[in-house]
DNA sequence: TTCTTATGTTGACTATGTCAACATATCAAG
DNA sequence: CTTGATATGTTGACATAGTCAACATAAGAA
């Protein structure tokens, strides 16, 4: 896994050691993943990667910059499951649902990583311009996917993106409590189906 | 704020300092508020009690004890503000909102401490006993609310326990969502008002 | 009074994030 | 090709923090 000197092949030719950046980014999501994010080091994390332990610093501001470099990574990768779950859904109902269950399921197969993402680790607003542009391009997938069966009077009329919060709210809510074990283990997944059901329907009685 | 020694004419007379364990809480709590978990440090909070930086260690194990005891503290009285909602409010379907918007409130008006409960920062599941029964007494408030309104035909015959999940799920997103920045200021509120809304008729057209 | 136990203290150790000073590689300009 | 500027990486050092071991002391029992 070696950064070959073949990669040097691209257009910019990275200086010492071959996009430490892309490095460190992806040594410390691995960490997150296995150990979670208490057991993310500066200092192992270089070691890992041959490189002292301040060579960091020259990437990133702190520990915290990293970490919201983790989170912008997080963001992204969720909204592209979230888009292709949508199209490969038919952009319908059932593809809403199935956008629904793509989010629960990133949380609870990267609990730490979702972590770092709403954890508090991060300050959404300031600093880490990118990390706002990708949270906000995550929940706008939601809200376009919303706008859409708004359109077609599959969703209620109300405002788009209050909506859209209401329902994110909703799977972040599934998704938190599963990683956080609040849940017995099978439950997250039931719990799921169940909130994206009644999410349509609500829990009042039915009138009719 | 000193300890005085006329609290020692209790039964239990503490022994050198007066009730630490009490004091140790307390100022852990206090400076999880003002200035947040991250800046909790042992040394300080022995130093503001006037006490060593280990004499924390004859009361919890670790920092983790300390801070479980801090979340077992955050469930015990939220359990007491859900459940004072639901009995001021009628036992009604009033009632049952009221516990929603108490739930949010104190999220908000204690984002640290709630982060505390549900951050990560201490596990459910194993170890500490009195937290797992303090946080089932929590969801258990939410139980029984639900199932009144079920006996009474307010609410849907789903299995209680599960929409009770769920409809923890919708206020602990929201308030997630409020505490992590994730939504503009004044939108906690308002969310929170359409979710409780939303959550009893669902975001689906109606089809009357 | 004495023994035991509950509390609290001191010193020390390790781990960690971070900064300053130094070293070196890469690139651009002449 | 040299040279200077800039981007990278390293070493040493420091401050902070959690924690443990050894020691000290107070409270209650015998």
């Amino acid at each position: 896994m070696a950064v070959s000197p073949r990669a040097t092949r691209k257009r910019r030719r990275p200086y010492h050691h071959g996009n430490l950046r892309r490095g460190l980014l992806d040594e410390a999501l691995a960490t997150i993943r296995t150990e979670g994010v208490d057991a993310l080091t500066l200092r192992e994390i270089g070691a890992r990667l041959g490189v002292s332990r301040t060579a960091l610093y020259r990437h990133f501001a702190d520990k915290r910059a990293l970490l919201a470099a983790v989170a912008t990574e997080g963001f992204r990768a969720l909204r592209e499951q979230l888009v292709a779950a949508w199209e490969a859904g038919g952009r319908g109902q059932a593809a809403f649902e199935s956008m629904g269950v793509v989010y629960v399921r990133f949380a609870v197969a990267n609990p730490s990583h979702y972590r770092v993402m709403f954890g508090g680790f991060v300050d959404p607003d300031t600093s880490e311009k990118e990390l706002a542009t990708e949270a906000a391009g995550a929940f706008q997938a939601l809200v376009d996917a919303l706008a859409t069966l708004q359109r077609d009077a599959i969703m209620r009329g109300d405002d788009t993106v209050k909506m859209a919060r209401f329902v994110w709210a909703v799977v972040h809510g599934v998704a938190m409590l599963g990683i956080d074990g609040q849940l017995p283990e099978p439950a997250v997944e039931e719990l799921m189906r169940y909130a994206l059901e009644r999410l349509r329907t609500g829990i009042g009685q039915d009138k009719g």
